[in-house]
DNA sequence: TTCCGTGCAAACAATTTGCAATAGA
DNA sequence: TCTATTGCAAATTGTTTGCACGGAA
């Protein structure tokens, strides 16, 4: 379904449940929000953005409320079960930790079409040792997602 | 030198004249609310969010409504004459592009203060090149700001 | 039983838009 | 004049917060 593209590296519930194992390694209570959160995630796939969670995790759980949506990905990511991405100009995207074989990989939106592409985990290595040599900045390369034109875009537009 | 602490690289006038001048090249039209834009720019210096351009601009100039700032930024972005950086999960940030000496620099915001640090324009040049040339991703490095710790924020917490 | 987590409503911040009035060229 | 630009108010979008209740451990 919706996996064909991000081929699933492992099953859904496979994910959840090494999601939820982290969960309860941390003293942190196992709620149905944080279930539901968790198992939209895994579900979902990609990079989704809070309200797309709200509205996909709506269909199988009605009664979590969209607060508690955020309130939650704020947690799970505090705990490092979930990774949060900044997007410049546009909602926050998020997926789990676990989900993808590569962790740690970076991001970059495009501003043509919004899609949020993965891009290696070590693509910025370079640059971080060079501004940490020179004590110009510390980067946190994982954190925000770069921005620019996705191969498809760039094919359409010429 | 990093404009140190807003030490002009040019006198204001003459910013806002080069910036009256591209206008005019363009064959738009010169009204209270840019030149009232484009002078507050020039005097703060540095990269003022929307908000912070309001602020200061009714001091001088109170008749200037807030949509119309937002507007015009806008605007003069889509001539060049004012550069738009994008910031995750804050406000965006703007600047005359004739403001400093070396135009086209790239920028990283501080997670710790806010505070947003201007970087060599070339640092992500061979990742731009890598990605182009692995048609992974056509990158824009100037439109976003990087996330990390300034090095003042760094020190204050060791 | 004891807090932690949740639902709800409401506030909040940043930004955009429709429309009539206005002011550049 | 004639259209691009502005002021205003109101709507959108994304996210957070205070508070009382309910459920996990």
């Amino acid at each position: 379904m919706t996996a064909d593209l991000h081929s699933t590296s492992a099953p859904v519930d496979d994910v959840v449940e090494r999601a939820l194992a982290m969960l309860r390694a941390e003293d942190q209570r196992v709620t149905g929000a944080r279930l539901a959160v968790i198992h939209t995630l895994a579900e979902l796939g990609g990079h989704p953005s809070a309200d797309q969670v709200c509205e996909h995790l709506q269909e199988t759980y009605p009664t979590v409320h969209r607060a508690t949506i955020y309130r939650t990905l704020d947690t799970l990511a505090g705990l490092g079960i979930v990774r949060q991405v900044s997007v410049g100009g546009a909602a926050a995207a998020y997926h789990l930790a676990t989900s993808t074989g590569d962790d740690r990989h970076l991001h970059a939106r495009c501003e043509v079409c919004g899609r949020i592409i993965d891009l290696p985990g070590d693509l910025l290595d370079p640059v971080v040792e060079r501004l940490g040599r020179d004590g110009m900045f510390r980067l946190d390369p994982a954190h925000v997602a770069l921005a620019g034109t996705c191969p498809d875009c760039v094919a359409a537009r010429a």
